[in-house]
RNA sequence: GGUCGCGUGGCGCAGCGGGAGCGCAGGUGCCUUACAAGCACAAGGUCGGGGGUUCAAAUCCCUCCGCGACCACCA
C-alpha cells in the first residue's frame, strides 16, 4: 500500500485560507451578518507538544468555528500559549542542570532570561502543530500569557482584589512541594494511594496517672513526632478524660506537652490518642489554633529536618522516619506497628509527595466570588454539555476553600506587592513602583510569583483589549462573552469556574462564555488514561501522517459520545480516512461526468432526484440538531451513512445511466446539476470536520459568479430551506427500488449466478399505487440488478421455477429456470417458513392480550395489527410455494 | 464515605419504553468504465446477573457483580 503524502496536500490549503485572511474575523454574512461567534482555545502550555487530548479538543473548536463561519457569523478563536509557571521552571532548571548550571547561581533575571529562551524555542511548537491540524484559528492575534498588557490585566486584578479585601496574606499551613520548593494549591494536589504503616508510639505522662505511665499514640508520620506540640483525644471518650490538663514528656526532643480535648478526634481509630503537629498536618494545625497550642516547623523547605534535633538534623523525611522509629524502638518506646494503607498527596508537576509546612502565602478569599459564578449556571445562562457536568461544577464551587495563589517560583507573573523595609509602608501597584510614597526610600517587590491559574482565569477577556479599555474595548463590546468553550474535565474546577469568577468580577458581571464543552478523556486501547511510564500512548502527529489531518478529525469525533471517557481506537481513523477517500472518489465521478455542464438551479426530476433531495433535507436538519447539541458523534456517524450508504451507493449508481452517452440531454443535464448540487451540500457538511479533502474538491467543482472563492467561507445547508425537497412518495418509491435490488443481489449471490446473466424477475405489491411508483422504475432495477421481463402487479402468480423474496409489502420472484437446484431453494424456504412462524406467534400472543388492546396507545395496536396480517400473508405465501415446489 | 460514568455480536461503540443497529475484524463472490483504502452478498447477539414497574423493558426502578472517574476523609 503506498502511503499519502497528506501534509503535502494540506499544507497548501491551510496557507491558501491564512492568506485570504479568512482566519481572522470575517465580516460574516446573510442572517448572521454582524453577529460575533467567538471560541477562546485553552492555551497550551509552551512546554506542550500536542497530545490526544489537544487532537480531540481542537477538532471540536474548530468544527464549530468553522460551522459558525460558514453560517455566516463574524467569528473568531483566538490562540495563544501560556507560560505554564511549575512545568517551564521545572523543564528550564532541568536544561541548565544538564549544562552544570544551577538556577541559584545564575540568579533571579538570568533564569528568567532563560526561560524566555526556551519560550522563543519552543513555544511555537504546539501552535505549528495545531496548524498541521487545520484548525482555523486568529493567528494573527496570537497572545501569551506573559505578553505586556496580559502582565498589566494579571496586576489590575491582583490590586482590584486587593482593595476590594479580596486577596489577603496570611501565615498558614500550605502544601509544600520540597522539590519544586514552592506552595501548591489545595486542587493541584494529587492524591495517590500508598502502602504504609501505622507506628504505636509510647509517649511518657510527666507524672504518671493512676498507675499508668504512658499514652500510646498511631501515626503513619513518625517522623513528624520532633513537631509535635500536644496529644488529643475525643471529649467524650471515657478512657482519657481524666488525662485532660496532663503532659506527657515528649521522647527524643524531651518536651513536655499537653493533653487536651478536640470533637475531631475519632475514637475508633488507632488508640483514640492523637499526636498534634500543627506545623506539618492541616487537621493537627485546625486543633492546634483550637487549643492554642505551639507550633514547630522542624522541616526546611526541602523537607529536610532543621537545626537543632541533634542526631536528626539534616535528615530528609525518609531519612528521619528511620531514624526516629529506630530510636523508638532502641528507648522501648515502640508499641508495634501495623499496616496501613492510605492515601499520600503529591505534586500535580512533579510527582513528589508534598510536605504541608506553614508558611506566610497570598490568599484569595472565594467567598465574595463563588456565588455569583454558581448563580450564572443555575439559571442556565451558561449551560454544561453534557448537562451533568453543572452539578460537578456547583459541587466544586460549593466545596470551594480560599486559593493559594503565590508560588515560591521566579518564572511567573510576580506579585505586584511593593514593600518599604524603612517606614513599613506596603501597597499593591499596577505600575512599577521605585521608591516610598511616604519616605521616599526604595521599595522592594515581592518575591513571589502568582499561581499559573491566577492568569488563566483571565484568558477570555485579557485576550480581547480589557486590560486597557475594559469593556468599552471595540472586542468586548462586540464580541462578549464567547459562545463556547470546550475543555477536558479535570480543569473544571482549576480553570473554567476560575474564569466564570474572574470574569463576574473583571467585566460587570458578564459570563465568559455560554456553553461549556467537556469532551470524553482520550484513553488509551487497554481502558487506562495515556500515559509515558505506561508506554500506551499515541500520537497525533503520527495519525495525522497515517490518515491525513481530515482522518485523525473525523476519526476522533465519530468516537465521542456522552461518556466520560473514550477508549481510542484507530480503527475508526482508518475508517474515516477510507471515507475521505470516498468522498474524493465520489467528487471524482462526478468532475469526470460534466462534460456540457450548464449552470443552473437544481431541481429534482426523478423520484431518485426528489428521493436524495428528501434525504439530503433530513440529514442537513439532524446535522443541526446535532450542533446544536454538541453530539459530534451522532454528527459524524449521520453523514458517514448518508454520504456512503446512500448518495454514493445509490444515488451515484442511478445516475450513471442518465450520463451515459446518448442519454436524454435535458435529463443528462438536470442529473448533471442535481448531483453538483447535492455533492456540494454534503462538501459544505463535512468541511467543519474534514476540512482539507473538502477543500480541495471545492476548487474543482463548478461555481457561479456568487459562489464563494473557498468552501470555509460558503455558507452553510440552510435546513428551512432544504424542508420543501423532504418527499414520503419519493423515499417509499426508491425504498422499494432497492429491496427489489438487493431481492436479486441476494438471490443471485446465493446461487452463485453472474451479474453478468440477467433474469427475468416479477414483483408482486400490496397497492396499485405501489405498482405504478415500482414500475416507473423499472430502469433502475435493471440497471443495477440486470433484470430483463420485469413485471409488476397486485395479483399475479410466481413463475415457474422461480426463487421468492418477501420484502417489506412486495414480494420479488426471481425466474432461475435452469441455473438451480430447487432442492436448495425449499430448504432456505423452509429455514423462513420457520422464522416468520415464530413472528407470527409472537404477534399473536400480544394482540390476544386483552391488556395490550386496552391500554397500548391506538396506533401501536394498529401498526402490531397491520404487522400481524402481513406476517400472516406471508407465512401463508411461503407455505404455498413450498407445496408448490413439491 | 459521597457523587457520577460504563458493562449490547470477536473488538470498538450507537440505540435509552413499542419487532436488536453501526464501524472494524472474520466468511463467500467480484479487477462491475469514481473508488480493491473498493463493490456485492451472507453469517454473527437469551443487550453483565437477579428482582420489580408496565399491555410492552436493552431502554424506567431496586439489588448484586465487574470496570472507571471525581470529591471528601484517612492521627
Amino acid at each position: 500500500m503506498t502511503q499519502t503524502d497528506y501534509a503535502a496536500m494540506e499544507r497548501p490549503i491551510f496557507e491558501a485560507w491564512k492568506d485570504a485572511g479568512y482566519f481572522q474575523r470575517t465580516p460574516g454574512f446573510g442572517e448572521h451578518a454582524g453577529e460575533s461567534y467567538t471560541i477562546v482555545i485553552p492555551p497550551p502550555n509552551i512546554t506542550g507538544v500536542l497530545h490526544m487530548g489537544h487532537a480531540l479538543n481542537d477538532t471540536i473548536q474548530d468544527a464549530c468555528i468553522r460551522r459558525a463561519r460558514m453560517r455566516g457569523f463574524q467569528t473568531r478563536w483566538i490562540i495563544g500559549t501560556d507560560h505554564a509557571g511549575i512545568s517551564t521552571q521545572t523543564k528550564v532548571d532541568k536544561r541548565l542542570a544538564e549544562q552544570g548550571i544551577s538556577r541559584l547561581e545564575i540568579g533571579r533575571e538570568a533564569f528568567i532570561e532563560e526561560c524566555y529562551k526556551w519560550y522563543e524555542e519552543y513555544g511555537t511548537t504546539i501552535v505549528n502543530q495545531i496548524k498541521g491540524m487545520g484548525c482555523s484559528c486568529d493567528y494573527d492575534d496570537e497572545h501569551f500569557t506573559l505578553e505586556p498588557a496580559y502582565v498589566r490585566a494579571v496586576r489590575k486584578l491582583f490590586v482590584d482584589w486587593y482593595r476590594d479585601k479580596l486577596i489577603y496574606r496570611g501565615k498558614r499551613i500550605v502544601n509544600w512541594c520540597p522539590s519544586c520548593t514552592t506552595a501548591i494549591a489545595d486542587d493541584e494536589a494529587e492524591y495517590v494511594d500508598e502502602a504504609g504503616h501505622l507506628w504505636y508510639l509510647r509517649y511518657p505522662l510527666t507524672e504518671p496517672v493512676d498507675g499508668l505511665e504512658y499514652l500510646v499514640v498511631a501515626t503513619t508520620r513518625p517522623e513528624t513526632m520532633l513537631g509535635d506540640t500536644g496529644v488529643a483525644v475525643n471529649p467524650k471518650d471515657e478512657r482519657f478524660g481524666h488525662l485532660v490538663g496532663r503532659t506527657v514528656k515528649l521522647p527524643l526532643v524531651d518536651r513536655e506537652i499537653p493533653i487536651f480535648a478536640d470533637w475531631h478526634v475519632d475514637t475508633e481509630f488507632g488508640t483514640g490518642c492523637v499526636k498534634v503537629t500543627p506545623s506539618h498536618d492541616p487537621n493537627d494545625w485546625a486543633m492546634g489554633e483550637r487549643a492554642g497550642l505551639e507550633r514547630i516547623n522542624i522541616f526546611d523547605e526541602t523537607a529536610h529536618v532543621v537545626e537543632g534535633y541533634g542526631e536528626f538534623t539534616g535528615l530528609s523525611r525518609d531519612e528521619a522516619r528511620e531514624a526516629v522509629v529506630a530510636a523508638f524502638e532502641a528507648l522501648g518506646l515502640l508499641d508495634h506497628v501495623e499496616d496501613h494503607d492510605h492515601s499520600v498527596m503529591t505534586c500535580y508537576r512533579c510527582h513528589t509527595k508534598l510536605e504541608p509546612w506553614e508558611s506566610e502565602q497570598w490568599f484569595v478569599a472565594v467567598d465574595g466570588l463563588k456565588e455569583a459564578a454558581a448563580r450564572v449556571v443555575e439559571d442556565g445562562s451558561i449551560q454544561f454539555h453534557p448537562a451533568r457536568w453543572k452539578q460537578v461544577y456547583l459541587d466544586w464551587l460549593a466545596n470551594l476553600k480560599d486559593w493559594c495563589i503565590s508560588r515560591q517560583l521566579w518564572w511567573g507573573h510576580r506579585i505586584p506587592m511593593f514593600y518599604c523595609d524603612d517606614c513599613g509602608w506596603e501597597d499593591a501597584s499596577v505600575d512599577e513602583v521605585e521608591v516610598c510614597p511616604v519616605c521616599g526610600a526604595p521599595v522592594r517587590q515581592d518575591d513571589d510569583v502568582l499561581d499559573t491559574w491566577f492568569s488563566s482565569q483571565l484568558w477570555p477577556f485579557a485576550t480581547m483589549g480589557w486590560t486597557e479599555e475594559g469593556m468599552d474595548a471595540p472586542q468586548m463590546r462586540t464580541a462578549y462573552p464567547t459562545q463556547v468553550l470546550s475543555t477536558a474535565r479535570d480543569i473544571m474546577g482549576l480553570w473554567v469556574a476560575r474564569m466564570v469568577m474572574a470574569s463576574m468580577y473583571c467585566c460587570d458581571d458578564t459570563i465568559p462564555f455560554e456553553d461549556v464543552i467537556i469532551h470524553p478523556t482520550v484513553m488509551a486501547a487497554d481502558g487506562k488514561p495515556m500515559s509515558k511510564s505506561r508506554g500506551n500512548g499515541v500520537d497525533p502527529l503520527r495519525l495525522m501522517e497515517d490518515y491525513g489531518a481530515d482522518g485523525m478529525r473525523y476519526g476522533l469525533l465519530m468516537q465521542v459520545t456522552g461518556a466520560q471517557d473514550m477508549k481510542f481506537n484507530e480503527a475508526k481513523l482508518e475508517s474515516s480516512r477510507n471515507f475521505a477517500n470516498k468522498v474524493k472518489n465520489a467528487s471524482r465521478f462526478v468532475l469526470m461526468n460534466l462534460e456540457g455542464y450548464e449552470p443552473g438551479a437544481p431541481e429534482p426530476v426523478t423520484p431518485a432526484d426528489r428521493w436524495i433531495f428528501s434525504r439530503l433535507a433530513k440529514i442537513v436538519a439532524a446535522v443541526d440538531d446535532g450542533y446544536d447539541n454538541f453530539e459530534f458523534g451522532d454528527i459524524t456517524r449521520e453523514l458517514y451513512g448518508f454520504v456512503w450508504n446512500e448518495f454514493c451507493d445509490w444515488y451515484i449508481e442511478f445516475s450513471k445511466a442518465r450520463l451515459a452517452e446518448g442519454a436524454d440531454r435535458s435529463d443528462r443535464a438536470a442529473c448533471q446539476r442535481n448531483l453538483v448540487f447535492v455533492l456540494g451540500q454534503i462538501l459544505r457538511l463535512l468541511h467543519p470536520i474534514m476540512p482539507f479533502i473538502t477543500e480541495e474538491v471545492y476548487a474543482e467543482m463548478p461555481k457561479d459568479e456568487e459562489a464563494a472563492p473557498m468552501l470555509i467561507v460558503a455558507p452553510w445547508p440552510n435546513a428551512a430551506e432544504l424542508a420543501r425537497f423532504v418527499d414520503e412518495e419519493a423515499e417509499r418509491s426508491i425504498a422499494m427500488v432497492c429491496e427489489v435490488v438487493g431481492a436479486v443481489r441476494s438471490t443471485r449471490s446465493r446461487y452463485g449466478i453472474s451479474p453478468k446473466v440477467a433474469l427475468p424477475v416479477a414483483v408482486k405489491v400490496a397497492a396499485e399505487a405501489d405498482a405504478a411508483l415500482l414500475l416507473a422504475q423499472a430502469h433502475l432495477i435493471g440497471q443495477l440488478a440486470n433484470v430483463e421481463e420485469f413485471e409488476v402487479a397486485v395479483e399475479t402468480s410466481k413463475p415457474a421455477e422461480s426463487a421468492v423474496v418477501l420484502g417489506s409489502g412486495l414480494e420479488v420472484y426471481i425466474v432461475l429456470a435452469g441455473h438451480v437446484d430447487f432442492d436448495a431453494e425449499r430448504a432456505r424456504l423452509a429455514r423462513e417458513r420457520d422464522g416468520v412462524a415464530k413472528d407470527v406467534a409472537k404477534f399473536e400472543k400480544k394482540l390476544s392480550n386483552p391488556g395490550f388492546l386496552a391500554k397500548a396507545a391506538p396506533e401501536i395496536v394498529e401498526k402490531d395489527k397491520a404487522k400481524l396480517a402481513d406476517l400472516a400473508d406471508k407465512l401463508a405465501r411461503i407455505e404455498a410455494q413450498l407445496a408448490e415446489l413439491g
